[in-house]
DNA sequence: GCCAACGTTGGC
DNA sequence: GCCAACGTTGGC
């Protein structure tokens, strides 16, 4: 058993439909519904048990990271693929041969105060975040160490002037 | 609501 | 294999 070095990742959801809140309350769920090559190897070949992961709204007010989740799963089929009545439903994705891949993921923290895209930009050391970059749609996303560091740092700071 | 960016599809 | 058309994402 080689031990995997340990990736960070930043996952995307519209808190519309499903938010930090939803999975707190579910404790973890199934990241289904990605329809996105990159996004599902990055799932399928590149995530470990255990990685953290940035839970981030989009298209959101604000648009923030939310807090902190964790990859709980291997990578499995997604069940929606071959749900006809699944907003997601793939005709051409062969039970036999899935297609879509997705992991469990499961909440770790929920930010005291949530980090505001705004927030984010104004960071020199984020300067590079794939997050940031224009045009930048990829639902599944790596982060750095160095960045995922800036990250927790930013919450904590952002925890401590929100409680004071 | 607009539209830039980008992925996918399908004709050729 | 190219590329135009189209659809979607998601910030603004």
């Amino acid at each position: 058993m080689t031990a995997a070095r340990r990736r960070y990742w930043l996952m995307k959801s519209e808190p519309d439909v499903y938010s930090i809140d939803d999975l707190k309350r579910d404790r973890k769920t199934m990241w289904d519904g990605v329809r996105n090559y990159q996004a599902r190897n990055l799932m399928r070949d590149d995530m470990s048990v255990g990685d953290p992961v940035l839970f981030y709204h989009s298209n959101a007010k604000p648009m923030c990271i939310a807090g902190l989740a964790e990859v709980a799963s291997k990578s499995y089929p997604d069940p929606s693929a071959f749900d006809r009545k699944d907003k997601h439903y793939d005709p051409k994705s062969d039970p036999e041969n899935p297609t879509w891949m997705l992991v469990d993921v499961k909440h770790v923290a929920t930010f005291e105060a949530p980090l505001t895209r705004e927030m984010l930009a104004a960071e020199p050391a984020l300067a590079d975040m794939m997050l940031l970059r224009r045009g930048s749609r990829l639902s599944v996303q790596p982060v750095t160490a160095a960045e995922f560091k800036v990250v927790q740092a930013l919450a904590k700071r952002a925890a401590k002037a929100a409680g004071a």
